[in-house]
DNA sequence: AAACAAACCTGTGCGC
DNA sequence: TGCGCACAGGTTTGTT
């Protein structure tokens, strides 16, 4: 579910919210959402410390702890992380919930009912063997910003799909199904065009709408469809779905050209749609 | 190298 | 109303 513009709304909320206030105590429900360690290791890590930062590479929110450890979520595709009164009602698949220092009393719940995300506390020492994914990311366009040079050599190393390219992590990092297709439309690509086939002009168009849609998703809050899966931490839906050109929109008269339809196939394994007529 | 499927889970929407 | 199936924002792993 969630891609760059979403993690980022949700590190936001914890900055804000999260950020300088002690992790009085620490509950774990479901095991599952913990696999990576265990439960008795996150309760241990976590109780007492109190974050100091929390930051974002591509999909991954890691937190910063004055303990030294890091504390590393991943929402993958039903994840929530929520902070509400400790009188409230806890969601359905409330599996992490900690307690915050306070008046009034909060706590932060790591929510997912498909079980896919996770939370796992660390050593940053260690973070190699524990998170190696980390150390796979490419660069991310927001966090750290993307060279045009590097988005050439990347593309042109490979004779992929340029739709499969631009969800490869180790590529770029942050890009999902949704944001792929809006960003190949607006830069006019066809997502099934081999990256290595790419030309410079498309590149450097691509470069451009990569920073444009997802810094207008970010400033949207992110999309939130139908389902409501994704809310920011005080249970916000984004509204940058009201703005997606091709995602979703199979069958419809493109919004852009006003002449193709937005049609769709399976690239990458990934649904993906496209613009038959703007496209190219 | 890359295409593909399956795996991990649960919820929802659709056709019948 | 109920049932069964397809499908979903992600990522890893294994097979052609």
């Amino acid at each position: 579910m969630p891609e760059l513009p979403e993690v980022e709304t949700v590190r936001r909320g914890l900055e804000e919210r999260f950020v300088g206030r002690r992790i009085e105590h620490v509950e774990v429900g479901r095991e599952r959402s913990v696999r990576r360690t265990s439960r008795e290791e996150v309760i241990a890590r976590l109780t007492g410390t109190t974050p100091t930062a929390a930051r974002r590479r591509g999909k991954y929110l890691i937190v910063d702890l004055d303990s030294g450890d890091q504390m590393m979520i991943h929402l993958r595709m039903s994840g929530q992380v929520l902070i509400d009164s400790v009188t409230t009602r806890r969601p359905a698949h409330t599996h992490v919930v900690l307690t915050l220092t306070g008046r009034p009393a909060e706590e932060l719940r790591f929510v997912d009912p498909r079980t896919f995300g996770e939370v796992v506390v660390y050593d940053p020492d260690v973070a190699d063997s524990v998170v190696p994914e980390l150390a796979r990311l490419g660069p991310d366009p927001i966090a750290e910003g993307l060279d045009p040079a590097q988005l050439r050599r990347s593309l042109s190393s490979t004779a992929r799909a340029v739709k499969a390219a631009l969800l490869d992590q180790a590529l770029v990092a942050g890009i999902g199904n949704i944001y792929g297709d809006e960003i190949l439309h607006r830069a006019r690509i066809h997502p099934k065009r081999p990256a290595r086939n790419v030309s410079p002009k498309q590149i450097r168009r691509l470069h451009a709408c990569i920073h444009e849609v997802l810094n207008e998703a970010i400033a949207a809050g992110g999309s939130t469809l139908d389902d409501a899966q994704y809310v920011d931490l005080m249970g916000e839906a984004g509204s940058f779905q009201d703005r997606h050109r091709v995602y979703g929109r199979a069958g419809e008269r493109c919004l852009s050209c006003g002449r193709g339809h937005v049609v769709s196939a399976v690239i990458g394994g990934r649904t993906t749609s496209w613009c038959g007529v703007c496209q190219r």
